[in-house]
DNA sequence: ATGCATGAGAG
DNA sequence: TCTCATGCATA
């Protein structure tokens, strides 16, 4: 492929070319055969590790364990290196600061019985690695928006899919794919207002660069005043059980954005959150970058991609609810105002070269998984060993799995159906029920 | 849309 | 070390 040629690495390396992968499978049950394992491709990235800086070409690793079938991981660190870079944000610093004390976790009385563990990493990632500079600012245009129709608050229609036990095996996901592209269409070089989106509500701070302060409140509320019932809990996902109001403490509606959301509240939301970015036609990249514009947390096509798909834990889709929900309502209220930002381009920085694990491989770490997934340091090295993949990407794997596991969807249920808008209506029974609402115009 | 990866923070 | 939130690179 070409990723390979382009990195020094793999010059040689001819593993990359997808035929020279032969085997298909083996089975998840039992070993694998050494052969073909992985392969890695290049890419530049940074790593800002400091002790870590070092060029090694290790390249060899797949040919040596294709060739001898011995181990060999011998290899230390491939990460390419060095790229000067710079620039911390202190600015973003400070607003994680702030962030940290916003009211995600918790609401005021709502969960008792659960504390949410552990911390919400929201900004740190901003102070880390995120270069935000404005360079530029081009203002790209949604194509047609009209004047705004749906407030948040109006949402509310959705049935639930649901799940499916993820007991037994793995089951493979559905995967309804297709890609989204650029926003094509730019309005107006013309020039008008300088950042993105106008007109913040009170309460929201005013607009900054793109990348450089904000310090506001990320309070992010959504608003009060909705109305809607929540029923049914999902089954799935191992939310923390927080309503149980004795008393009445903590009994004020269940919309209202100091409380907790249900799944149910994030499914729907999501749903209408997609639907409504799309027919605003903006991608889910631009999304992420207006949040950084808006709020100074800039997330990536990925966050947003997994956001709308529930693919966050739930904690980490209560987090980001608020701020998806705020730019909706800039975004929807906002019809002829450009919305803007800039890329940031990636900067020189280095990162380890993704790995690619073999379907047989992964079938045996599927199968690891299964009988125990938080193999030992020593379980983890064996199997490293045996199927000869470095050790760090044996436990990478498990600790991406794992979290795969705690995703909100599982997996096994169906997330849209684009083709049964008013197919079956009383039809419930079925094993089968595909979840419909309304609308859905395109799927992306 | 997702697979592998990074890194902060909590043990 | 693991977990969690996130994202680059990819398919």
């Amino acid at each position: 492929m070409a990723t390979a040629a382009s990195n020094p690495y793999l010059g040689s390396n001819s593993l990359l070319s997808t035929g020279s992968i032969v085997h298909s499978d083996s089975g998840v049950g039992g070993g694998m055969q050494p052969g073909s394992v992985a392969v890695t491709s290049v890419s530049g990235g940074y790593r800002g590790d400091p002790t870590v800086k070092m060029v090694q070409s290790d390249f060899m690793q797949g040919a040596m364990a294709a060739s001898n079938g011995g181990h060999m991981l011998s290899h230390a660190h491939q990460w390419v290196t060095a790229l000067p870079h710079a620039a911390a944000a202190a600015a973003a610093a400070a607003a994680a600061a702030a962030e940290a004390g916003s009211p995600w976790s918790s609401s005021p009385v709502a969960m008792s019985g659960s504390p949410q563990q552990q911390q919400q990493t929201d900004v740190k990632g901003n102070a880390g690695r995120d270069d935000l500079h404005s360079g530029t600012t081009l203002h790209h245009r949604p194509p047609h928006l009209g004047p705004h129709q749906g407030h948040p608050g109006a949402w509310g229609a959705g049935s639930a899919a649901h799940l499916a036990s993820m007991a037994g095996g793995q089951q493979q996901q559905q995967q309804q794919q297709q890609q989204q592209q650029q926003a094509l269409i730019y309005s107006s070089p013309g020039g008008f207002t300088v950042n993105g989106m106008l007109s913040p509500p009170p309460g929201a701070q005013s607009l900054v660069h793109p990348g450089l302060v904000r310090g506001d409140t990320p309070e992010l509320g959504e608003h009060p005043g909705h109305h809607h019932h929540h029923h049914h809990p999902h089954p799935h996902l191992q939310q923390p059980q927080q309503q149980q109001h004795h008393g009445g403490v903590n009994s004020h509606d269940p919309h209202s954005d100091e409380d907790t959301p249900t799944s149910d509240d994030l499914e729907q939301f999501a749903k209408q959150f997609k639907q409504r970015r799309i027919k605003l036609g903006f991608t889910q990249a631009d999304v992420g970058l207006a949040l950084g514009t808006l709020y100074g947390n800039v997330f990536s096509q990925t966050t947003i991609c997994r956001f709308e798909a529930l693919q966050l834990s739930f904690k980490n889709m209560c987090k980001l609810k608020p701020l998806l929900n705020k730019w909706l309502e800039e975004a929807d209220s906002s019809t002829g105002s450009p919305t803007s930002i800039d890329k940031i381009a990636a900067q020189g920085r280095k990162r380890k070269k993704r790995t690619s694990i073999e379907v047989s491989v992964k079938g045996a770490l599927e199968s690891h998984f299964l009988k125990c997934p938080k193999p030992s340091a020593q379980e983890i090295t064996n199997l490293a060993d045996s199927l000869q993949l470095e050790k760090e990407v044996v436990r990478v794997w498990f600790c991406n799995r794992r979290q795969k596991e705690k995703r909100m969807t599982p997996p096994g249920i169906q997330q849209q159906t684009p083709d049964d808008v008013y197919s079956q209506v009383g039809n419930v029974s079925a094993d089968t029920p595909p979840p419909h609402h309304g609308l859905q115009t395109s799927v992306q």
